[in-house]
DNA sequence: ATCCAGGTCGGTC
DNA sequence: GACCGACATGGA
């Protein structure tokens, strides 16, 4: 075994669902693998069974942060116990059994998040990859490829509003550079969100300009070890509609407020299988 | 062409 | 407080 290759035992696990679904932005499936870049490091996974083939582009004396990364330690049946069992919520489940949720870097994930709002997902994709290809420190790829890190909170504070714009970020521009700047300038303690209460935590990333409720979930979520902070945005929405009020017009607070409580302890999962199930039920939609 | 996208903001009632 | 248009950009 070459020290740029590992294999990681991985049972229950969907890699496709778990790196396609939305929740990160940098992953590409191509020549039949999952190609992106995690911190420094540009990866190549594949999933064999109950195993995951890891090629990274340099050699690696510890794979701990991939292994984090993926959440490969995850008892996730034990997880899904705690899911509601009803009818729609174990239908979603089945959809896309395997999903897991990733552990991010926060700064990666807040800035990605600030970049999405009304940006369809293949969209996203191209935002972020333009501001790594600008902006982002080169690393090795593929075959001694460049490839790129995701900007740092400093890098970006040190550019201006239309060198972001460049990247096609539009009217988001601002936001994320206002964001870069709070980090960057520790007003705003991303790695210090974790010790805190989810309300507290939540309050204090409601402070940017740009990001709400929706974003503040995901990145609370996704990268601030929080795994009830449920994102309510348009797909979930629909689901929760669908499955719970009858397809009845709801108001999005009361949405918010019978999430936050009906699916349990690990609610942001169960809100990715309903938001993951509803999307690959559109088919089409989700080419990119 | 027209609509709409992993929302949020600032101004109205 | 709840509702509503604006916001950049580009896929479908």
């Amino acid at each position: 075994m070459k020290l740029n290759e590992a294999v990681f035992r991985a049972r229950d696990y969907d890699l496709a669902a778990t790196l396609g679904c939305g929740q990160a932005f940098r992953w590409e499936f191509r020549d039949n693998r999952w190609q992106g870049v995690v911190g420094e490091n540009w990866v190549a996974l594949e999933q064999r069974g109950h195993t995951i083939l890891a090629r990274a582009a340099k050699p690696q004396t510890d794979w701990r942060w991939l292994e984090n990364y993926l959440q490969i330690h995850v008892d996730l049946p034990a997880i899904l116990a705690t899911f509601p069992q009803d009818a729609p919520m174990q239908e979603a489940v089945a959809r896309c059994l395997g999903l897991r949720l990733l552990q991010q870097e926060p700064w990666e994930c807040l800035a990605s998040f600030i970049l999405s709002s009304t940006k369809q997902i293949v969209q996203i994709r191209q935002i972020v990859d333009r501001l790594c290809a600008r902006q982002g420190r080169p690393i090795v790829g593929l075959d001694h490829e460049t490839a790129f890190a995701f900007p740092t909170a400093e890098q970006i504070a040190a550019l201006n509003e239309s060198q972001l714009r460049e990247c096609r970020m539009g009217f988001r521009a601002p936001y994320l550079l206002a964001a870069a700047r709070s980090v960057a300038g520790g007003e705003l303690a991303l790695g210090g969100l974790r010790r805190l209460e989810l309300l507290e935590a939540r309050a204090r990333l409601l402070q940017l300009t740009g990001v709400g409720p929706k974003i503040a979930d995901c990145v609370l979520l996704f990268a601030g070890g929080f795994p009830n902070a449920f994102p309510v945005d348009v797909w979930v929405m629909r689901a929760l509609r669908q499955s719970y009020f009858r397809n009845r017009r709801v108001p999005l607070a009361r949405l918010r407020e019978f999430s936050s409580t009906y699916f349990g302890p690990h609610g942001g999962l169960a809100q990715q299988y309903l938001f993951h199930s509803l999307r690959l039920g559109e088919g089409k939609k989700l080419s990119h």
